[in-house]
DNA sequence: ATATTATTCGAACGAACGTTCGATTCATAG
DNA sequence: CTATGAATCGAACGTTCGTTCGAATAATAT
């Protein structure tokens, strides 16, 4: 009943030439800028199409509105961050090391693509309808995967294991209101850090 | 040379009627619903003024322009924010009470002033010029405050005071993304946990 | 009651917005 | 080379935006 991917209707098949890819990226890329620079609502599609070296129609062969174009971004970068993290888990044992992987990898995307992360954090709630649940569908998977990380953690007291997720998730968020590439520390020194100040707290040296 | 107060020039005192201040925190109170909802580029001045009960050129008997709303709003809040926290450091003793101070100000300022929190730590970059560097000062002294906290605290190890500011802020502002008031915890159960996650860490029962 | 001026309003302005469309250019298949 | 359709473009559409302005109203002082 379903209509089949190679059937007797509706679809033209569609030849995309060489760059079509490249270009399509080119865009998406030049978008994350102009997104993570104006925000959502203040970003004009003719912003993006001239960052992106094609003209203002030309971006509405590539996507069928302003909303698509966000979509695509949240989602590409959603999904890779999950997929990255599953890759890491898996050679971690400890629990403390899942931990370790989890900030690690959480800085490093930001760091390789600040823009994109930018317009994730900072762009959550510009989505609606299909697009929006699409996404927060990836974000939950996300944020199931570290809480079961802190969870494993944490051990005694679950009760905290929300509290903790989000506590870690602020500070992880933020990073991109302060991180200046010029000035600040490496990525692993500052996970490295994070991770001790999570794990020990701030006064690791107290009066008994 | 500077033109005086009270001289022979250009001002004509302006006597308003009895309810202005009235009307003027309705209106600020109605753009803030209206930003932290829509955010600052995303809210129309039209929306503002509907929900602030007057006309839309009514506005702009009280505030100059689009801008100078998000200005009264930040300035006011941060003030505000900054305020309370000095007074509340005046009573404490112990470099630990100060932090308990900082993150119960913080948190019983959120929890009170939902939309207005929103539009600070959401729209920190909408503004610009004369605006945001008067608006940047509050922060920076915000900041400050909450900085010679943490460094007593630290004592020792005063190197990571800086990250630690961060990381604090961090879990601090991603609130609004979370919380509920419906569900969640009262304030100052929260603002305790997050004391104690801050200062013991997550794992205080440590294998040696 | 009258004069004064603070306050409100309706209507309009030009600019910028997202999106559409037909024509045009370009790459590829035959 | 020619034909086909993918890719690009310029121009325009209708809306919504922030802001302005002169007229109308409401509150206060004398």
């Amino acid at each position: 009943m379903a209509t089949d991917s190679s059937g007797t209707e509706s679809k033209p098949p569609v030849r995309h030439h060489d760059n079509y890819e490249k270009r399509l990226s080119l865009i998406l890329k030049a978008a994350s800028k102009i997104i993570a620079r104006d925000g959502f609502a203040g970003a004009s599609v003719r912003d993006v199409a001239a960052k992106g070296k094609i003209g203002l129609s030309g971006i509405y062969y590539y996507f069928e509105s302003k909303d698509e174009l966000l979509y695509a971004i949240q989602r590409h970068s959603f999904s890779t961050l999950v997929s990255l993290l599953k890759e890491r888990l898996e050679t971690c044992y400890s629990p403390e090391d899942k931990l370790k992987a989890v900030i690690d990898n959480h800085f490093q995307f930001f760091v390789k693509n600040r823009d994109e992360f930018r317009v994730c954090v900072h762009e959550m709630e510009s989505l609606s309808g299909k697009y929006y649940k699409t996404v927060l569908k990836i974000r939950q998977e996300y944020f199931q995967l570290v809480r079961g990380v802190i969870d494993e953690v944490l051990r005694g007291s679950k009760d905290e294991t929300d509290l903790t997720a989000l506590f870690l998730f602020g500070s992880l968020n933020w990073v991109y209101m302060w991180y200046d590439p010029e000035k600040n520390y490496d990525v692993d020194k500052l996970s490295s850090q994070y991770l001790r100040v999570l794990l020990n707290g701030i006064n690791k040296s107290q009066e008994p």
